[in-house]
DNA sequence: CAGAATGGTTTCATTGCGCAACTCATTGGA
DNA sequence: TCCAATGAGTTGCGCAATGAAACCATTCTG
């Protein structure tokens, strides 16, 4: 994983152990997390991202730069003499779950009941149940039930 | 879910009707995110918050207080003349589960094979399993099995 | 009761962000 | 082939957010 930003510079993490600090150094902004959103989602290019999010070029710009630094997404040759498009990568992909989380979170809590939004469906049109974690025989987790373990 | 921010001004969601958008409004800063961190993991305090996360003192105020409009955080009164205490909100807990795959992404892309980092253990000591999105037939599903529906 | 700790608020310099305009390469059409 | 359109940025500017430090009012502690 890399471990310096865009401009070379080495990061300061903001606490070094932690593993959600860590993440939120790499998607803690609102551009980055939706710019894997939509790049999950389909988008491609580099105004597929701009369109979307609405976000500034300027600021795409960078935050494309950040994430491919940070290895989440890459620049893929085209065949012939196509444009080159963006791709996720492996850790780019593995954001899946975050994701999904973050976007049934916002589901329960930032809408009104009743108000309209989108929802995330599989291949055959059902809607992805609640993800929910687990211990090994299957028991649901709360923050109640679990500790962290290892700070110093 | 209030609509408003620590200042009364309304809030535009980047996104109106994508509740991945509309999270990421909420605890889509680094300090946000860090201090419901925190909040699930016993900080009751401002000390609290501040000591842990190393956020300067007046966008600890902030945060505190927008979480707090957003209804992830509420000031609970002490029984006698104490001090009130900060605690998590129904809406606040329910992040659990983004924090934890939050989590789970870090230690797997953020730390260099080996590195040492904090882990998440349930009641008995038992770290916590890898959560994935499941259809309901328990099939796991990915960026590619699934899609969004509802966008306009 | 005095001093320390807690829980902030204010001030001010620095940084980051969004907007608009500009550049430059690629691609598509007449 | 030449010109226009699109894609992918870069630059400059003004405003909002951030961070460090100082200041202040309560509330504990000895």
């Amino acid at each position: 994983m890399a471990r310096d930003d865009g401009a070379g510079r080495s990061l300061a993490w903001t606490d070094p152990n932690c593993p959600v600090a860590r993440a939120a150094d790499v998607i803690g902004d609102r551009w980055s997390l939706l710019i894997v959103r939509d790049a999950m989602d389909g988008a491609r290019t580099f105004t597929d991202f701009q369109r979307r999010t609405g976000i500034a070029r300027n600021i795409l710009t960078d935050r494309l730069r950040k994430l491919a630094a940070h290895g989440l997404i890459t620049q893929v040759e085209a065949p012939s003499g196509k444009r080159r498009r963006y791709a996720l990568t492996a850790a780019g992909e593995d954001l899946f779950p975050v994701i999904v989380t973050l976007r049934q979170w916002g589901e329960r809590h930032a809408f009104e009941p009743g108000e309209p939004h989108s929802v995330l469906v599989d291949e055959h049109g059902a809607v992805v149940p609640r993800v929910v974690p687990a211990a090994a025989d299957g028991r649901p987790l709360t923050s109640e039930t679990t500790s962290v373990r290892g700070r110093e």
